[in-house]
DNA sequence: GACCGAATAGGACGAGCGTCCTATGTTTTT
DNA sequence: AAAAACATAGGACGCTCGTCCTATTCGGTC
């Protein structure tokens, strides 16, 4: 089962070069040539370039839904899990100032493009949506859980393509200040459910 | 000068389809077909796709700047200038959820593509953040005018591309009113140095 | 060692792309 | 009316793209 490895290699290489250069502005030779195997061989694993961006998009959802698992596992309150999220743009912050968020980038491509994948790139969007809707839902914002995490989405979204577009490292560190002291003091929404607010460990 | 009307007629319509369907995707098949001329006489106007690309940013820049002249012009009061900005969430919503932010689509494409006309592009972008630095600062708050603007156009950027992924019209709605509120209230920022905080007219 | 499916290599194909050229038509100038 | 400049049309070019085909090599089985 040599072709296991190979199409993991070709969906692991593409997703690179998908984040990095685009879906439409990497071509078959590009993934070939990163993968170090001939594009003749490439079809044999993937019929279509947008098999394979099916099963990047696949590939990404099963790798969020991993990182979201586990933001669950390390920290048990829902406060913390939330910061969990925000702390990506920091994490990732180099990449994000370069190629922007991956997230938000592919399904904003996928739409200008009218894609057929485009729903399935949202998916990956919709898993951070009901993951963190979640965790306002837990901590006590069961009205507006959705509302919220569609602002903090927006939220990141909007500081990772203005990072990008400015690769202003300093923007980032502020804005996920704000992001931070927001999840502590109130969420903007209904304040007055802010019953039970955690405090900081530091 | 029949061939400034045609030049017009051309950076107008590669204007709009570079807005709907992206600047890589479009063709100059594309473009001379909605202008409805030969490509051949496209070559007379402009000789390469990034002297188009050029021109359209050039006439985004100019429509910019006559929006905010107008803006100016149509308000006297700062915050009601920035009102102005924030509502364009609410004039363009359609389109917005359609094909995204004109400004903010542009910039993520050109970043990717790595294209020369990149920090062009970002000038439109600059243009608003200027402008709004300069609203900010009329408003009292000269330190931290840039980061407000910067702040403001992020959370514009973010409303969206979430809305164009999601189609929403109620979430920009929430989101735009948020926005308002937040402008009204306080910036978030140095809440200290807001003293003289203006009254909502309604 | 012959055999067979799995896996790979490398190139052919038609289409569309950006670019460029030349011929033709249309004003404007003299 | 002739000449010159402007403007347009339509197709040729070389290239790259996604797709597809066929020949070859590898690895395990009888």
């Amino acid at each position: 089962m040599q072709a296991n490895l190979t199409r993991g290699s070709i969906v692991s290489s593409a997703d690179d070069l998908f984040y990095r250069q685009g879906f439409e502005q990497t071509s078959f030779a590009d993934i070939s040539e990163a993968v170090g195997i001939s594009r003749g061989n490439f079809y044999y694993h993937f019929k279509t370039k947008d098999e394979i961006l099916e099963a990047v998009i696949k590939r990404r959802l099963a790798n969020t839904r991993n990182m979201l698992d586990q933001w669950e596992v390390n920290s048990s309150e829902p406060d913390e899990r939330i910061r969990s999220f925000i702390r990506i743009l920091i994490s990732n912050r180099g990449k994000i100032m370069r190629h922007g968020c991956p997230v938000g980038t592919l399904c904003a491509e996928l739409a200008k493009l009218e894609h057929l994948q485009r729903d399935a790139a949202n998916e990956v969007m919709t898993l951070f949506r009901t993951w963190l809707g979640r965790q306002f839902a837990a901590l006590g914002y069961e009205a507006d859980a959705d509302a919220l995490a569609m602002h903090l989405l927006a939220r990141s979204q909007g500081i990772a393509l203005v990072a990008n577009a400015y690769q202003d490292e300093k923007f980032v560190d502020a804005e996920v200040e704000q992001l931070l002291d927001w999840l502590d003091t109130s969420t903007g929404v209904s304040p007055r459910l802010h019953t039970e607010q955690s405090h900081k460990g530091g």
